[in-house]
Formats: structure tokens, C-alpha cells, sequence
DNA sequence: GCCATTAAAGATATAATGTATCATTGTTGC
DNA sequence: GCAACAATGATACATTATATCTTTAATGGC
């Protein structure tokens, strides 16, 4: 099996055992947003998906698919880039979903997920502490230079 | 002479000393800024700045004195939120500028700038180094409950 | 299987955010 | 004063995102 149908099956799972459904809208967005592997925006995936399909959908339904694989925990949102991106742990296990943050290049815009040790997430809580703040688990962007770029 | 005249003071200094100007329009710009004292986006700016003034300014305009303000560290624009927010050193030193980050509140949308650490810093960077990445000083935003909403 | 209930998708309109471009006005240094 | 440059005005448009109402599809209880 593919990859990328070896994803697709995995995410079928995934839905499942979370009591959703993945639909065959939404796995066909999710097939894409897989197949591109690099940030997309809404619109960008919607033309891609609507080149595949005969019957244009309208820019409302990727915006819904999108918040439910993002629910799902399948793709993620880059807030600073406005733009999507699968998750890279699809495939295995899913408990990465929740330490996880990204490296953006500046320069070729692709993403790199890292996990941040519990030492450090302690540390940035203390931080937020001092100032009477609770943080709120939710992913942090860092922009930068990746490795091939430099 | 009242905060927001000293701010308004500083900034102007600052500018002078970085070879540009705070124009009557950017000051207008900064004061109103600085008033809000909260996130802001930038239409909801231009509309308080508008209704101050006989002849309105167009969109273009506030879009290019916040990028100004960015530049001259008056100013933040927070990615997350789509908003921007006057730098709360204005009236002191610029340096922390570099390093500071927000901490967001979820439920009043209210911002605290904060700064790391240098050892915090170092983490981040030994962190993002382990993947190739070396970041670009940028700032975070961290999003959390804050102390008087809990 | 049939029907009620709920979930998903379609359709349409519009809001909110942000940029491109060219013309005009203002400022600065010579 | 005038050339060069910086700032603003004006207009148009691109991009991103949401509200709302309708229609279609799926699910569970009978």
C-alpha cells in the first residue's frame, strides 16, 4: 500500500475511534492536502480539489473540512501564513499532536514539526506564570532558516 | 505632561534618531494606537483615526504607517489576531524590543508583552538547530488565560 | 424498511483583511 | 528655486474568512 493510502486508512481509524466521519469530501481534501505536503492556503487546496472534480464545491466547504481535519487532529493551521498543512504524524501515533510546533523557513516556506521537551513547555510556562498567565497548549510558530537553505 | 504626550515625544525622538519622520499623519496614527491601548485591527484603527478627521483616509494609508510604526519598533502587529498593538516601551528603553513576545489572553484578548530569557532563548535555538533551522529573532505569541480572567 | 433526528454539503452573499499601482503633494538638500 | 526623494491620496482589486439558509445524506429506533 502507498503512503499515502496507508494515511488515508490510518485517518479513517482515527475518525472513527473519535466518533466523526470522514467523509468522501473530506478524505478527498485530505488526499490532496497530503499530495501537495507543503503549506497551502484554503483556496489554493480548493482549486486543486476542484480541478479533480466535475461539480466545483464552494469555498465554504474547505473552510468546514479544513476546521474538521484540524479538529481531527490530521492537519494543521499556520497562523502566521495563513495556510494548511498535514499533519506529519498521520500515520503513527497521534499523541506527538499535542507538543508539537513548527519551524517555518523564511526562505522556502516549508515546515518542520519538532516536539518540545517538558522541560522546555515547563520553562515557557513559568515564564507565563510570572505574569499571572496560564498557557494554554496550542502550537508555536517559529520562523527561521532551514537546513538546505542555508 | 501627560503619558500619552511623552510617549508621543519619544517615538518622535526615536524617529529622528533613526533618520526618519513621525509625520503629523503617523502621529495621528501612533496617539489613537496607543489610546486603544488594546489589540486593534487595522480597519477598526483606520475608523477611529477616520472619525477624528475631516477628510478620511484611505485603507492604503493605515496599512503603510503600521508597517512604519512595525519598522520603527513603535508598534506590534500580532499574527495571531490579525491586530496590532503599540509597543508598550516606547517611553523607555528600545532595546527590549529583540527579544520580547505576547502572551495572549484567550478570553479578554488582552496582551502582555514579556521577555525571555537568554537561556530561554538558547533552548529555543539549540531546539530548532537540532533540525538544521536557525531562527530568526521573531516574536512569539503565547495564547493563555491571563491572571484577571481566572 | 420507514421515519425522525442529526450531520454534512451546497449555494449565495458578504465581511474582513491586505496589496498593487499610479497620481499628487510635501520635504530636503543643493 | 529646483531636482530628487519620501509620503500620502485615490482607486481598484486580491485574498482570506464567515453567516445563513437550503438541500442532501447518514444513523438509530421502531
Amino acid at each position: 500500500m502507498s503512503y499515502l493510502e496507508s494515511v488515508i486508512t490510518k485517518a479513517e481509524g482515527r475518525c472513527r475511534d473519535r466518533g466523526s466521519r470522514l467523509t468522501p469530501l473530506r478524505r478527498q481534501v485530505l488526499r490532496a492536502l497530503v499530495e501537495v505536503s507543503e503549506p497551502i492556503s484554503a483556496y489554493g487546496l480548493l482549486e486543486i480539489c476542484n480541478a479533480k472534480r466535475e461539480e466545483a464545491m464552494p469555498a465554504m466547504s474547505i473552510y468546514r473540512i479544513l476546521d474538521f481535519l484540524v479538529d481531527q487532529q490530521l492537519a494543521h493551521r499556520l497562523v502566521s501564513s495563513k495556510k494548511y498543512i498535514a499533519c506529519s504524524h498521520i500515520d503513527c501515533c497521534p499523541k506527538h499532536f499535542q507538543r508539537v510546533h513548527f519551524l517555518i523557513c523564511d526562505q522556502c516556506a516549508r515546515v518542520k514539526e519538532v516536539e518540545m521537551s517538558e522541560a522546555m513547555m515547563d520553562s515557557l510556562n513559568h515564564v507565563a506564570g510570572t505574569e499571572g498567565f496560564k498557557l494554554s497548549s496550542r502550537q508555536l510558530e517559529f520562523s527561521g532558516v532551514c537546513g538546505e537553505c542555508r
